[in-house]
DNA sequence: GTAGGTTAAAAAATCGATTATTTTGTCTAA
DNA sequence: TTAGACAAAATAATCGATTTTTTAACCTAC
């Protein structure tokens, strides 16, 4: 099933590196913290190879800094980082979601209603989120997924990452989820329509509105 | 000296890495073609932990296809994909270009000066045209790094590399190198001018030029 | 008291060897 | 012949131990 939806090239990640990313996107660690390796192995049971083959991909990706013989960090948070990424979303997730509305079939189709189904009827209270945090970014994975672009894909898909370490910053974030919840409806509805204008307008004041949970989460956090 | 241009973070990169990446780019690997790890580790003169955690890297990186159990690819090559690259490649460095005409400083305007004179004086013929590549690569890192977004600095990196996968196939090239270097220098002047729409007009251009080398290569290669 | 330097402890990176997996080659039976 | 199973070889991945580098603690001289 989802055949549409590929998995960029160049990734068979380990469990060890989907566990970290995983973590690192939710926020189990802190921002500029460095990595003790040793804890890591023993915190998630792997060895010492795998661990750091690990580190390395997600130093590649972004999610990690390494530094020149001192380790791993987590990279720091800044309003400015937050704000670059945002703009860049906007951009990208636009132009995808245009290209997407030119070429998704009815598959496509399907699979969007499906996925927003299925995020509407997440119970955001189990598992801490992670849920529907996975549905979340599944749906928005799904909209743009027809657009035709590896590369464009594969980016959108690493500031939605970058973005969410702002976002999922402090506990539990049932903020605003009504509003923004009907926004992913409404794109749902203007995607099918094929209206791309309109969808990629009401995207931006999506992630713009995504953007203000983040911040004020940013804030709050420093 | 150039603290305008800043590495993208997350990158301490060993020398290894350095080394592979730049064979990868320069085509001294078959698309394709299935990495002997241990034949690398002699070739390379480099033990197998700081080997293998550069390989991890470059597939994270999207210069290598790492699969299940068997380890690392050099990645197919696509018409479908350097379309899609050059595309990106079009939309991201025009974007790049405009705001970097728009926040670039005096001392922009002097490294990007220098940056052409240097490659316009490079003997292409020398140490297999390497020179010219690193000095052609660091001009057009030049001309966007005042652009205010590290991500998209980043990403029009890593487009960059990609795509000259493609241009860089086959022997030499000192093909239509006049043309395209009198677009560097043209680009150069519309950005002094801060003429951001004629300036993106050239760039487009001037991407479109080096995708039909790129094409033209790749077609006579399969 | 503090700056500079030495040593000890901690941590990161690398190495050599082992283990697990895949690939190749060979044999047998239909 | 050829498909399938088995064994042997090759290769990838992982582990445990060693080496190197950094960090911390301590001491001495000013």
């Amino acid at each position: 099933m989802n055949k549409h939806i590929q998995l960029p090239a160049g990734s068979a990640s380990s469990p060890i590196y989907d566990v970290l990313r995983r973590d690192l996107v939710g926020g189990r660690f802190k921002a500029g913290e460095k990595l003790a390796i040793n804890a890591l192995k023993e915190q998630y049971q792997v060895g010492l190879s795998p661990l750091r083959e690990a580190l390395n991909k997600l130093a590649a990706y972004g999610l990690l800094v390494q530094e020149n013989q001192r380790g791993f960090r987590v990279p720091k948070l800044s309003r400015e980082e937050l704000d670059d990424i945002a703009r860049l979303r906007t951009e990208l997730e636009g132009m995808a979601l245009e290209r997407a509305i030119a070429h998704g079939d009815a598959v496509w189709e399907a699979d969007l209603l499906a996925a927003a189904h299925r995020l509407k009827r997440a119970d955001i209270t189990l598992d801490k989120g992670e849920e529907w945090e996975r549905l979340h970014t599944q749906f928005h994975r799904t909209l743009v997924a027809p657009c035709g672009s590896v590369w464009l894909l594969r980016f959108i898909e690493q500031l939605h990452d970058q973005f969410d370490r702002y976002r999922r910053l402090g506990p539990k974030m049932p903020t605003i989820r009504q509003e923004l919840d009907d926004q992913h409806h409404e794109l749902v509805e203007l995607a099918l329509k094929r209206d791309a204008s309109a969808a990629r307008a009401l995207m931006d004041d999506h992630i713009h509105k995504s953007y203000e949970v983040a911040l004020a989460r940013y804030q709050k956090h420093a």
